[in-house]
DNA sequence: CAAATATCAGAACGATCGTTCTGAGTCAAC
DNA sequence: GTTGACTCAGAACGATCGTTCTGATATTTG
């Protein structure tokens, strides 16, 4: 019984955190999520408060361990559109790796599930699609800075467009088994953005 | 008590889709299904069979009473881009009407919610893909064949990115409560379809 | 009017929900 | 070796889940 004392806050979150994003809130119930993270009731309670509370910590480990090792790349300082490029790549073979259909986006699902009832949610949610906004958009003004005397592109609306072929394209992974599908997609849709910045 | 065996069958899915578009599959409890339609469980289960049976129900009631209305102006004949335009305008109107943050579409919160786990709901899902997908392709092609000559337009693909850019609107529109973040967007976004047209 | 049918609200079912509590077991400190 | 603070599985709580059933009321039929 040597691994007794190895389960840290860290290691319940991401545990949690795992079995939230496949099953969603509702559908887990503490009943498996005790099974699941390898904790019993008392630990969970203890350390987050209830189940509602390790849900909001989970966001925090997406953020850290999900959305920044993916999209660090967009928020560089030399990002351009090859490196929104790369962030869908990546995301899309994360999604290929985990098994498709597959849990989509744990952000997007979390909005349609609780967000219009839940504030807190709801403040996460933004968050997420906020960070997500200001990335593309400082990436697609790098690139359009590439076109000297280049004035006039909306990088603002065109990021806004990203954010929202990023939420259907995650709402679209849950539903089909072929990544071709949505790597297809990505790269039609970043040939539309570089068009309109031509 | 002479409106009791006004009741239809059809009365019932409609409330019962109301109630379940807006609060979802599991938040939304027979207890709070029975009060929502103004039915007994015993109506429930001699028409439909059970809360399961109930929610397919409510697939086929959308399509008529919610897509079908909106989106029968893309599925048309004489449909091209601007029968698109009045598609997203006609359901943002809706929004708006409803009142944003809204519940979004119907359909693509249940691929959420619940179709990676349950087989009906997930065929269910991928029909209305399908349908929006096929109405999209058509007035594409409708729209491509105005300009003689263009044969090289790959308007299957540009469906594709309609379908997932509709997805991630209505996902968008339960987080957001301006109507005009969404209209705009919209806009943007097929005038990026009109230029890859050109 | 009387008999048969339909519909109703609500009790009750076992199961499971999120949460709290109990008691046995494990560890380190001195 | 004893104490005290920890972890653990699991019992138990009231509440609510989806479902079934009961008895009363309303409507229709002959």
């Amino acid at each position: 019984m040597a691994q007794k004392t190895s389960l840290t806050s860290d290691t319940l979150t991401d545990r949690a955190l795992q079995y939230f994003w496949k099953n969603g809130f509702y559908a887990s119930s503490m009943e498996n999520l005790v099974t699941a993270i390898g904790a019993n009731r008392h630990k969970i309670y203890s350390t987050f408060g209830g189940k509602k509370q390790l849900y909001l910590a989970c966001f925090d480990q997406y953020q850290n361990t999900v959305v920044t090792p993916a999209f660090q790349v967009v928020e560089t300082t030399a990002a351009d559109l090859a490196s929104i490029s790369a962030y869908f790549e990546y995301q899309i073979t994360q999604g290929e790796i985990t098994g498709l259909p597959g849990p989509g986006c744990f952000v997007a699902n979390s909005a349609t599930e609780i967000a219009t009832t839940d504030a807190d949610i709801m403040a996460k949610v933004k968050y997420h699609n906020h960070r997500l906004r200001t990335g593309f958009h400082t990436a697609l003004q790098r690139e359009a800075s590439k076109t000297p005397g280049n004035l006039q592109t909306d990088t603002e609306n065109l990021a806004n467009l990203l954010v929202i072929f990023t939420n259907g394209l995650w709402s679209m992974s849950r539903v089909v088994d072929d990544a071709m599908i949505l790597r297809q997609s990505a790269n039609n849709f970043l040939h539309l953005i570089s068009r309109a910045m031509a």
